[in-house]
RNA sequence: GUUCCCGUAGCUCAAUCGGAUAGAGCGCUGGCCUCCGGAGCCAGAGGCUGUGGGUUCGAGUCCCGCCGGGAACGCCA
């Protein structure tokens, strides 16, 4: 990468800049962008950090408030660290390394040569094309488990945000080198499943779904969930259906995989509507013998013990805790039937012993914390390193304006419904710019700007921050969305088309402006924020890093005419649009959001 | 009771390992289509970063207290 080589040369010659002066820099050498410049280079506040030597000789006079005492400090401080800026930008001139090197606010300004910067930089981009941003392949593999949805249910929206940060999380993991497996966990059983069951035997015998299916499966469940819990027979009815279910009763497990499947079916649909695809699928159902196998693996190892007849781990106790931190986790039911707790262990085993993977990340919302610390512990203490390794990927949960969504009342946003509003309405939208354009054409680009709009909707904001949906607000197609992006995108696609072929073994680049600074700035920071986004498990990162690139790109878009320009500077503006073109398209590829040439 | 998360412009949110002048969108006011596509752009108004201490040359960012909101904590998933 370019800039990272530049970064390097700069880091080099600062510490050679700095021991020669007698001072031992820091392990961590502050380097970044300089603002407010136009200009490109790097900046380090080195010297800042360095200034507090000598503070000690410099005694504050009596009498002085705090305050006062304080300011006086920072003041000789600034003092002292400009000197030394001074000093270390006169010998980093002597080298002749920058173009221009400066001392300001106690920071060193090293400035390279534009021209060959940006040569060099757009090169690289129009070479490595799609695989540009890419980082260096890492060892060790991870499975990313989201989109965990439960048969017999709908998809809803906050279903959507799991789904969107998992995916996009996949994407950019295994763009920066890892070598990264894509899990799914679907909830094919337990009470919910049975309650359904019930009451589709009671009420609905026979039935199929109509063309809402997610809705069909909803409402036959919270209608049932309502009536077992008011009324005691219904109740009674359903443990005994459970119970039939547990002695796999053969009417009742026929009628739960005929019923499974057609919730998988819809499952399937859901997932491939949103481009997303899973190399492995685990089911909650397949989890329960293996997990009570676990459970007394645990209990024979002395690892688990049984307290009120239930199996459980003190976990605190056995690392020697003194403070609540772990707690205790309860594996099983003490009727022997298995819980949460007890399915997650075979799984988790399962990613370690069948797929081999090193560490897995579970994409699950913020609740689930306490839950996940403790399943990863329990097999940390059954001797899985790979636990150690592995985290829980937690996220603030989606709710409505109205409170918590709750699929057992019924208080959701169908996915499907959601998706048709911002398809129809994005149709709307693409027919109102395009009147001309043929159906076919026009529908292709309302589902790329409305998937996208849907993904970027619950990508656009810390995992730490909670999303109360809003519609209207989703709906939305201007400012800070996925059609902003994509715009400049599809106006980048415009130029191109009309423009010769770029003749990139003559780039001139002449004078580079301010906007065409800050154009080859952020199109040169693709691979950082990459790289930060899959350390910090935030594709937010990303998604800041796309919107800035268009916003600069509509900038230099103003400013900066392409095809009129004479024929040298033409082609030097046209790989700039081509390296923000591809740019951008490989941002939005890592969101999962298309990046349709024509809008 | 223990623990975790959040609090930044009227609203929704950004802000790199702590770094120079805290930025966007929406909304509001006023402009820009003889000009590569106006899903765009420009200008303006709008801030004691909840609050009080502390650490630091430097704090929206780290530490402690308080206030406000949310969440988790043994037979739910």
């Amino acid at each position: 990468m370019v800039l990272s080589q530049d970064a390097k040369r700069a880091r080099e010659a600062l510490v050679e800049a700095l021991r020669g002066l007698g001072k031992e820099p820091p392990a961590r050498l502050d380097l970044r962008g300089i603002p407010f410049s136009g200009e490109w280079g790097l900046a380090s506040s080195v010297c800042l950090q360095l200034s507090r030597d000598g503070a000690a000789e410099e005694p504050v006079p009596e009498g002085l408030s705090k305050k006062e005492a304080r300011k006086l400090v920072e003041a000789r401080s600034r003092e002292r660290a400009q000197a030394l800026a001074e000093q270390v930008a006169h010998r980093l001139r002597e080298r002749g390394l920058f173009s221009n090197v400066q001392a300001v606010n106690g920071y060193v300004n090293m400035y390279f040569d534009t021209a060959d910067v940006a040569r060099r930089l757009l090169r690289d981009v129009c070479e490595s094309g799609e695989s540009y941003g890419r980082g260096e392949p890492k060892t060790g593999s991870v499975m990313i488990e989201y989109g965990q949805l439960n048969t017999h249910k709908e998809g809803h929206v906050g279903h959507l945000r799991n789904i969107s940060l998992g995916d996009a999380l996949a994407r950019i993991m295994a763009f920066d080198g890892y070598d990264v497996v894509r899990a799914t966990y679907i909830g094919d059983i337990g009470a919910h499943v049975i309650k359904w069951l019930w009451g589709y035997t009671k009420w609905h015998d026979g039935e199929g779904p109509d063309d809402d299916v997610g809705g069909w499966l909803q409402r036959i469940y919270v209608e049932a969930n309502r009536a077992i819990q008011e009324n005691p027979e219904y109740e009674r009815e359903y443990r005994e259906l459970f119970a039939r279910w547990d002695r796999r009763d053969p009417e009742v497990v026929a009628l739960w995989e005929r019923t499974r499947k057609l919730s998988l079916d819809y499952l399937h649909r859901l997932f491939e509507e949103l481009g997303v695809e899973f190399d492995a699928w685990f089911y909650e159902s397949e989890c329960e013998e293996p997990g009570k196998r676990v459970v007394q693996e645990l209990l024979e190892k002395g690892i688990a013990e049984v307290d009120e007849g239930a199996p459980v781990v003190r976990i605190d106790e056995k690392l020697g805790l003194k403070k609540e931190t772990y707690r205790t986790a309860l594996l099983q039911r003490s009727d022997g039937t298995s819980l949460y707790f007890t399915k997650e262990l075979a799984l988790t085993r399962a990613k370690f012993d069948q797929y081999h993977v090193d560490r897995s990340l579970n994409v699950v919302d913020v609740r689930q914390s306490l839950y996940f610390q403790q399943v990863f512990k329990v097999l940390e203490l059954l001797g899985y390193e790979q636990a150690a390794r592995s985290a829980h990927v937690p996220y603030e949960y989606v709710t409505l304006a109205t409170g918590p969504m709750s699929s057992r009342s019924g208080a959701t946003v169908n996915l499907d419904e959601f998706a048709r509003d911002m398809y129809e309405r994005a149709i709307s939208t693409v027919s109102e710019k395009n009147p001309e354009m043929p159906e076919e054409q026009r529908l292709a680009i309302a589902r790329d700007v409305s998937i996208g709009s849907m993904k970027f909707g619950m990508l656009d904001r810390d995992n730490t921050k909670l999303l109360v949906f809003d519609r209207e607000e989703a709906l939305d197609f201007d400012g800070f969305s996925a059609p902003y992006v994509q715009y400049a995108h599809a106006r980048a696609c415009r130029i191109l088309e009309k423009a010769p072929e770029i003749r990139w073994d003559e780039l001139h680049t002449g004078e580079v402006s301010p906007v065409e600074v800050n154009l080859l700035e952020a199109i040169g920071g693709l691979p950082e924020a990459v790289e930060r986004a899959a350390r910090e498990y935030k594709p937010l990162h990303v998604v800041n890093y796309v919107y800035n690139l268009a916003r600069v790109f509509n900038d230099f878009y103003r400013e900066s005419p392409v095809l009129r320009a004479e024929e040298e500077l033409r082609n030097y503006r046209l790989a700039l649009v081509y390296a923000t073109k591809v740019t951008l398209e490989n941002g939005l590829r890592l969101l999962g959001i298309a990046a349709p040439e024509v809008m």
